[in-house]
DNA sequence: GATCTAATTTGCAATTTGTGCTAACAAGAA
DNA sequence: TTCTTGTTAGCACAAATTGCAAATTAGATC
């Protein structure tokens, strides 16, 4: 998503208010590259800004995510997670520990789907699913089998 | 999935009962490609079996799941869709409806990341948004303006 | 077929994640 | 400084799913 003082910005072109806590929260999303929860974001804002609510986080999320500047992730029906990044790309996931990685998949906007003739599509999101290199090594520690063939979709609002 | 009879012999063999609630749900979950969700299978089987719990719905699903006979998908932070489609496949989901279509890519497989080379793959998910046909009419009927640009992923379990 | 045991089903409480609502408050225009 | 309108905080509420325990039952054994 765009800088702090670009989205203060784009928030009074749309007739919305600059507020601290507004602008607190930009600065945390702004090049954040570890696809926060709500919750994890609230914690850090909360460091900062004791007393911010929780539900101004959802609040000013739902608000950037509606104006393009950030997407959300949904992975495995835990908490939404939620992506500034702009750039065309897409996502690896560790199935153990939950961590998600943007990655670029050059290939990917060439896909095209058997068996939908009838839509129109407009996106494409590819979403692989692995075991993080740290995940790995205590898996290895523990003796652990390979884990189980699971399929990981992801997908934004 | 397998059959429903399949599926009370793999039941058997790992030490698990055939109830009637179970056969059911093997029998609405067969070749089932309506990615229902817990609640829809849920009336459907209340319908046969008045008196059966979602509680053993869920249970059910949880226990197919763990044993590889479907796979969970999130759309949009909705409820949890089940697909029992265990061939290698893709999906397509409408942005307007949220029906979700099992679709063939080829290439899919041929996908690679760039950016998590310290990642141990072992699964791929395509999703592809648009809207379908039905959407389509009556969104040309509606005059509407075309969506804005959407980024969806999915994910299983 | 009767008996027995461990798995299962139910139903309800609890949890998790997120939204609706509204009174108090504050940004920014005049 | 004043005023208007959007915003915040906080709590109630909703949706989806899981935890738990008592009652029930599948399926093994005799």
């Amino acid at each position: 998503m765009q800088s702090p003082t670009a989205l203060a910005a784009l928030y009074r072109s749309h007739g919305r208010k600059v507020t601290p806590q507004r602008q607190l929260l930009f600065q945390l999303m702004h090049e954040n590259d570890q696809h926060p929860t709500a919750e994890a974001l609230f914690a850090e804002a909360s460091a900062q800004m004791p007393g911010i609510s929780l539900r101004t986080v959802y609040q000013t999320l739902n608000e950037l995510a509606e104006m393009g500047e950030l997407q959300f992730i949904d992975i495995g029906g835990g908490p939404t997670r939620f992506d500034p990044n702009l750039d065309d790309h897409h996502h690896v996931v560790c199935s153990d520990c939950g961590h998600i990685r943007d990655v670029q998949v050059s290939g990917a906007a060439a896909l095209h789907p058997s068996g939908a003739e009838d839509f129109v599509i407009n996106e494409v999101g590819v979403v692989f699913q692995g075991v993080c290199s740290s995940c790995e090594k205590s898996r290895a520690k523990a003796g652990k089998s390979p884990l189980n063939k699971t399929f990981t979709h992801v997908y934004q609002n």
